[in-house]
DNA sequence: ACAACATTTTGATTTAGGTCAAAATTTAAA
DNA sequence: TTTAAATTTTGACCTAAATCAAAATGTTGT
């Protein structure tokens, strides 16, 4: 919970009521390695806060499950494409270990905005963050060779290669699971 | 100018004031095409609306011109790395046909941000907005064929197909310009 | 400590799509 | 218009990485 509101606050100030309001309204669960938060076909309702362990979305395609990106401690996360346009997700959630998440609703959100419009543009800078984040990573990714990717991923989120597994990270960069044990050799 | 206040106003309403001081402050630019408008190794200090025209992001890897994303008009760009970090950017900006563009700088949106907070309810819907269409539309994206990439383009966004040209299609999906000429065939 | 399962590695083979090179077409400019 | 420049297409060849298959580790619960 502190940590939670420690993260908003390094981005904005939080007045008494406000941080009141906010530690009154979140939800924290304690989950096991390998719970599914959200489905496909399921609108995501929550915006999370990894407290404690390591998140992963994935999706499956061809019957194969593909790692969209792994979440380590201190970050948020949530469907972006299901929870901003209201529209059921393509993909799963799951904790990819023993994890402690703080979340809130959308609805929940909805309300803070309006109420303490300076929450506003706590939301504005986390998506600028991600943004920035996501838009520098994929830049020119596709021509990178396989070992490129992987080391490009090592410099820009050690923690990931360092805890998640092959499969998953494999499937993450976009390339097969024996290619990347190879270039790992 | 009345476009990108319409286009303010799909997200927020705007007060007398602020509407005023927008319409003030705002830069308004008549390019030709191939203008650049931000080169690498520079920090990007504004955030552009195109009223007219297609502009492309792009760099260069290995001497290649890569291009990143191509926008067409009634939508806002950037190079979210740099602007929001203030970091020198590592892609360059160019139009690719006669364009308008309106735009506010990085320090003016500041301003207006602290004048008129409601501003930062469109600041954080805009990013939204780019992180709901970035999420869905690089989710597995690497497993898809050539062939499916293009399609998925063309469906999800049919102006760009349209008007940008084969090689700066080509190097945005990530595939050999020759491979899209006999993919188009 | 063992069984059952999950993950990673290694080897052999195949293939989608890249590269290189040159011709054909389109666009722009003088 | 005619020429020059840019863009797209076509052809031949090649390579990085996928796939398939099986062995070798590692991890978990009982």
């Amino acid at each position: 919970m502190y940590d939670f509101l420690t993260y908003i606050k390094q981005y904005i100030s939080l007045s008494e009521v406000a941080e009141r309001e906010i530690k009154k309204s979140v939800f924290i669960e304690e989950l096991p390695k390998g719970h599914v938060l959200l489905r496909e076909g399921k609108t995501c309702e929550r915006l999370y806060f990894i407290a404690k362990g390591t998140v992963r979305t994935y999706h499956y395609q061809d019957g194969k499950d593909i790692t969209y990106w792994i979440y380590p401690e201190n970050t948020v996360l949530t469907s972006w494409h299901s929870y901003i346009l209201r529209k059921p997700a393509s993909e799963y959630i799951e904790t990819t270990e023993d994890a402690v998440l703080i979340s809130l609703s959308y609805n929940q959100w909805q309300e803070l905005y309006l109420k303490y419009p300076k929450l506003e543009r706590f939301g504005r800078l986390i998506l600028e963050e991600q943004m920035a984040l996501l838009d520098d990573f994929f830049k020119g990714y596709y021509f990178l060779s396989a070992k490129e990717k992987y080391e490009l991923l090592t410099t820009a989120f050690p923690t990931i290669t360092q805890r998640a597994n092959l499969g998953h990270i494999a499937s993450m960069l976009g390339i097969s699971q024996e290619t990347l044990s190879r270039i790992r050799k």
